[in-house]
RNA sequence: AGGACCAUAGCUCAGUUGGUUAGAGCGCUACCUUGACAUGGUAGAGGUCCCCAGUUCGAAUCUGGGUGGUCCUACCA
């Protein structure tokens, strides 16, 4: 190897030859033309081209293209340039690292994620740690005159180590270590390393690491790789430095580009907290530009964006979308509208919690044990719940914080809010209904509440702490702190398939009233005449048990059980077998309701053919498991069921 | 060049071992200010699951090939 220039990168006087061993070859003539000597290497390259000309030897001078390589403070061109580094011995660090991960006492989720780790580490190259940069640690080796190396942790120690004179020149590397090599050391040293402190036993090894994939070469495998070797474990095998690497992607902007300061569109996460407007957005991504030429592009670009700045949005509903969107890809294109939609959930959730307290506080909520009585709305939601804590925990056990946030998401909004509060409201608002009654449904508005605030809070802390302080105690909790509270926990006893059911029933009614509604133009606030009209047992003592809920929340004039053939022309909807009649006397447009029905027949006719078809298939029939088959003919059964009775329905109609 | 990942509604994304009428949020359409909530409610429209071939009774899901996109490949962190 031959090294042409000085420290200054001018031309020496005289080449340096070393062998591939960093040993000096003498064996190779070093010697450079004098006429160079001294000259910087730009001046030189101009010289040699005019020393090669005027000797006749040049046939073209052309341009190329080529990237180079510039410091980052000083702007300097860099040149190539032999010096001495240390390196360390990285197979050896790697074995017992790759190990770890192998056996699984080191765990990535998700689990594609070792695969980068295992082609980084099986793949490693010895590590060069010196550092020729402005800060960083410096490397804590010296050199005497001769050239002899010393280790140690400072100069003293060095002297008294090895015995070195007083007045001996030493010199210490210039060299700094490379940042990892320091930040590798970091789960041990942040807890008193090198000395065995009560905090380092507590804490050592870690439990999860969160970090983003691109730093996984970077960090984690050294941070593993050091672990293991200056830890160990009380029978001396090599201590990890956590258990669970959990990986997150990347977020990027909404066009899927990385978000860059150079690019100017880095959204601060305080700014979606807290808000921006639109001046400050835009001097905090143009004011302090490296290259201030991009200043007018970022400006425009931002002004495009965000006309009018950043809304607030609050922590809550930054963390709960962080956490939707946590999904297994590598990367997460930001999109503020989900925010927003998050948002509007904290906010729901806040109203929600408004109701319940107005129907709570000073209230009787049964906070003693006294006897109640619970409605099926007030059973339902209690199954609900356990399922939801059910969900949220196996997902959080998975690091599917998305699917965790989706159910929360679902169970607040689509079963509490929508189904639950309005189901609590025929109950409270009913001045026939018992004591009890009305107890066991106050008393599930806030335990129900509590609880899910409890389910939440990991997710939007400050919103359910804010719920919690006056939800608890008329949950007969009590606490200084929403964080202080255990985890629920799901209580399968609480679950009751028949319930749900009989729910499932009560919102298929109320949905198909509603339907009609929609379809023919009724207005929301007209009660309207239902009649029930089937064969099946379950039907009848279903309508019997919840004429309540029905007329409430399907604002009913009246609601019949209807028998025998000659019904009035109604609106027909299906609940199952049941047929769901709203006589058409002065509400219902034929036409409407005819070109209704055709659509529904369209769809049903297109199922049949589809299952017919299916069924009719004798590979099907004989190679796919029983329970698929039986379950592809009960739909068949039903598809017809529905089909007969609607047609029939139709043939009334358009006869009238 | 090598390797990895991704492709599902207009947009951002779910879809767990092959069997769903393929889902959510936002956006869109119509109606509704009813006493928790218009940051809302009700009802709806919207998909050739990138393309081709294969395995299978059956494919968004498995296999092969293709197309398009993103990222990584060691001295900024």
């Amino acid at each position: 190897m031959i090294n042409v220039m000085t420290q200054d990168a001018n031309i020496r006087d005289e080449a340096e030859v070393f062998n591939a061993d960093g040993t000096e070859n003498t064996d190779i003539d070093g010697s450079l033309p004098s006429a160079y000597a001294g000259l910087t290497r730009e001046a030189a390259r101009k010289q040699i081209v005019s020393d090669m000309e005027a000797a006749g030897l040049v046939q073209q001078v052309e341009d190329h293209v080529l990237s180079v390589p510039r410091g980052d403070r000083s702007g300097l061109i860099i040149e190539p340039m032999l010096t001495d580094q240390w390196f360390a011995d990285a197979k050896t660090l790697a074995k017992p690292a790759i190990e770890a991960v192998e056996d699984g006492r080191i765990q990535f989720v998700p689990k594609q994620y070792e695969n980068m780790y295992f082609s980084w580490m099986r793949d490693i190259q010895d590590w060069c740690i010196s550092r020729q940069l402005w800060w960083g640690h410096r490397i804590p080796a010296w050199y005497d005159a001769d050239g002899n190396i010393y280790v140690g942790r400072n100069e003293d120690e060095v002297r008294q180590k090895h015995n070195l004179a007083a007045d001996l020149e030493l010199k210490q590397d210039d060299d700094v270590l490379d940042t990892w090599f320091s930040s590798a050391l970091w789960t041990f040293g942040t807890l008193g390393w090198p000395e065995i402190t009560e905090r380092l036993k507590t804490f050592h090894p870690t439990d999860v690491l969160v970090t983003g994939f691109d730093i996984i070469f970077f960090w984690v495998a050294r941070m593993i790789m050091m672990t293991m070797h200056f830890m160990k474990n009380e029978d001396g095998t090599p201590q990890v430095p956590f258990k669970t690497v959990y990986v997150t992607g990347l977020i990027r902007d909404e066009h899927g580009d990385k978000m860059s300061k150079s690019k100017g569109n880095v959204i601060d996460p305080l700014d979606m907290i807290d808000g921006i407007g639109l001046d400050d957005l835009l001097e905090k991504r143009t004011g302090n530009l490296m290259q201030p030429k991009l200043a007018e592009k970022i400006g425009k670009r931002t002004q495009k964006e965000f006309p009018e700045g950043i809304a607030a949005h609050g922590t809550d509903a930054l963390r709960f979308t962080l956490a939707a969107m946590a999904t297994t890809g590598r990367d997460i294109n930001w999109d503020m509208k989900r925010l927003e939609g998050y948002r509007n959930f904290c906010n729901k959730l806040w109203n929600a919690a408004r109701y319940v307290l107005m129907n709570t506080e000073g209230e009787d909520c049964g906070v003693n044990d006294e006897p109640v009585a619970l409605s099926l709305a007030d059973r339902w939601i209690i199954s609900e719940l356990q399922h939801c804590e059910q969900e949220v925990i196996r997902h959080l056990d998975q690091y599917r914080f998305d699917l965790a946030a989706y159910a929360l998401y679902e169970f607040i909004w689509n079963e509490y809010c929508d189904w639950y509060l309005e189901l609590s409201k025929p109950v409270l608002n009913d001045e026939e209904a018992s004591a009890e009654a009305k107890r066991g449904t106050r008393r599930t508005l806030v335990r129900v509440l509590e609880a899910v605030l409890r389910l939440a809070h990991p997710m939007m802390p400050f919103i359910t702490e804010e719920i919690w302080q006056r939800i608890a105690p008329l949950a007969g909790k009590a606490g200084d702190s929403i964080m202080l509270q255990p985890y629920p926990q799901p209580d399968a006893s609480k679950q009751d398939a028949g319930v749900t059911a009989d729910i499932e029933w009560l919102k298929g009614v109320i949905v198909a009233v509603r339907n009609v509604r929609g379809e023919m133009n009724i207005s929301p606030a007209k009660k309207i005449p239902v009649l029930l009209r089937s064969k099946a047992g379950d039907d009848k003592r279903r309508m019997d048990d919840n004429r309540q809920f029905l007329s409430s929340l399907a604002k009913l004039e009246s609601l019949d059980w209807f028998e025998g053939d000659n019904a009035p022309m109604s609106a027909t909807q299906l609940v199952g077998e049941m047929e769901v009649l709203v006589p058409m006397a002065g509400l219902i447009d034929k036409d409407a309701e005819l070109k209704r029905l055709d659509k529904e027949l369209e769809r049903l006719q297109k199922e049949i053919g589809r299952l017919e078809g299916k069924l009719n298939n004798e590979k099907f029939t004989a190679k796919a498991p029983a329970d698929v088959v039986e379950k592809e003919q009960e739909k068949l059964r039903d598809a017809q069921s529905s089909q007969a009775r609607l047609s029939q329905q139709r043939a009334d109609i358009e006869a009238m």
